[in-house]
DNA sequence: TATGAATGAGATTTCATTCAT
DNA sequence: TATGAATGAAATCTCATTCAT
């Protein structure tokens, strides 16, 4: 079967798929404002333009929506990076590929509303354990890998020197996932500029690691 | 008056303070594992061995109780950090005051309870702005102070480069925080040591900024 | 007008009619299991194999799926019955008429899905004194016009005593809707022969009413 | 340790005592008259005088409160059954135990507000089969032991025939079930009078069994 | 006629807080 | 001071019904 579809039914599918994106984007904004616990359907529901009832015709909970909402933000991102960081990746020098990926992450996730979800996922994290794994492994491990590969490519060009420690990249992308708390929660009380704070992490980092 | 106590009194008031104490025990112990908009009184109230009613006798609300508990389990460890590190200090290199600074760190919260504590600011503080500026004023700007002190008279003796970048201390200390975080979000999936990472840690860190 | 219909006139009306008796036929299905106030107008319209909206073009609502689907089950029951057992009637022993009427109940409603029906208006009678009504006036009370003529004619023929009793159609047709209320709710746990059990309650009746 | 308590504890559970019994009046009385699922917990706080809230303190949930109803209503009954009609017991016919059961029987349940719990089990009995089976154990099967003994009491008297069927049980004592639903459905439309009636289900039954 | 997305009133349940004892 | 029963506002989720296509 050719799985033919009529117009209809393509405007029909391209309107849930606006709808599901809405929401999502509704969703984002209001657990960013007021962590998950704090948010209710209804304001989920009032920020996408929708009712209460229909937010369920497309998550089947509270928490499938907070899944969903992580997911539909993080999926596209990694995507992008990996395609981004691979291309232009094979003749730069460990360190401008180092400063690639982190730039990458300030500009898309740091600077963005995006970076609410990793807070989110830190302070609500315990409470979901499957989330928790997802996005461990979809989000971190990945981001791990990039950043491995590049070590090991600096390490063998004589670039960085050996750091045998436990924990590197933790330790390396810690500065990043602290501007965004920082940003989110002290920033009333001490702003941060992300760029030029994006540029003392990339700083301190390639002179720890160096040769 | 001269304020002159009874034993009775001094009793009774000894045994307040016990209390409050074990109170403040229990809702980190709480909080710390469901977060605070899942917490409920009576958890706190049952962890601490008293009941419902009796709690708020000495919290009057939620909130009271979150802040109070921050507070009585931050500020008695502010002044041993100040008392620890300003007595050792003085004939110190800038590099060894930097060691001592982030090990008293590590043992002291990131090895104990007390890291949930951080991770509570991160996920709720936007909720609680009151509570925020007071971590903020009294954690978080001292701890910086400190640290402070430490890099401008490293710099004066020629151990530090100048880094003259902006948000400096987070980066610097992001490390420490990013491995609370990790230690109890993501240890189920990939465990950390937290002493071999304060290693890796301390030492990226002071080579990123030696002269 | 002399209603005269064109084919496709007859094939549409043909189809409507097939519809609706499929509807029905859901209907009890789902009521019969789930009671009606957990039914869901959604499970019946899946059951019928069509949609929801489409359920509306049938029955106005959900009470009205109800009422239709008890009338659309038993009315035509009703009419056999009086032309079986009247057909036959006269010539038999008053026994025999009796035999011959409840039999015909457990063939047609205690044997079948029909007996979740009764169950149904038991349960749900209070709340549809509407529904209650027209099923008093159509099944039960009909069916007590037939026992009472038989019971009658057997008292003039001398076949059975003269019980003066209150409520003796009740008495005797009790056995029946127990037997199909127990089929339902307690067959799990002690399970019943409807057949062995008409015989049983024949038994005992017609040995309680003879002269 | 010989549990003291205090006159001030004494009070307070005979209080709660006092409360529970008061929730199970309600329960029964709006649970009879709406059925299960329309039946609101806001109802029944109302009907019992206190606020939704508490109705939580008492039974956890609007199933809880159903199975505490029923059975809260029942136990004591079947108590008060088995030391009555067994006290009476010995020196009777098995005719005259026969009767004195099944008086007791629409004494104590077919002329009281209990009369809707079998309606109810009825009713909801598929959507609680733990209800289901609770019921059948402690009250049918028990009630059903009673009638055995007495029909095989009054079979090795000669005072009853053999009956071999199936069902016996249910055959007796459907009259009783079908006066208590005839009751609550139909009495609007052709009342019936419960004493009447039970002389006649008594009258039709011994003389269906007597030898 | 048939569909299924959308609605919103309403239900159960939770829990911070109060208060009489 | 300590208790725990009581409250009621508020949240999540359901589902009969409507309506544009």
């Amino acid at each position: 079967m050719p799985e033919v579809k009529t117009p209809a039914e393509n405007r029909r599918e391209a309107h849930k798929e606006q709808r599901r994106s809405d929401i999502v984007d509704a969703a984002l904004k209001v657990f960013a404002r007021d962590g998950f616990a704090v948010s209710k359907m209804d304001t989920v529901a009032e920020e996408a333009g929708i009712s209460k009832g229909t937010l369920y015709l497309y998550f089947d909970s509270k928490e499938a929506l907070f899944e969903g909402m992580v997911r539909g933000k993080m999926l596209p991102l990694l995507e992008q990076l990996q395609s981004e960081v691979m291309a232009a990746g094979d003749d730069l020098s460990a360190k401008d590929m180092l400063r690639l990926q982190m730039r990458f992450f300030y500009r898309n996730v740091l600077s963005t509303d995006r970076r609410h979800i990793m807070r989110l996922i830190m302070a609500e994290g315990p409470n979901f354990p499957h989330l928790t794994k997802f996005y461990y492994e979809t989000v971190l491990s990945r981001g791990k890998a990039v950043f491995t590969s590049i070590i090991k490519h600096g390490i063998e060009r004589g670039e960085f020197r050996e750091v045998s420690g436990h924990g590197l990249m933790q330790v390396a992308m810690a500065g990043g996932l602290v501007a965004a708390l920082w940003k989110t929660v002290f920033d009333p009380f001490e702003p941060i500029d992300l760029d030029a704070y994006c540029e003392t992490h990339i700083d301190v980092l390639l002179d720890g690691l160096k040769a």
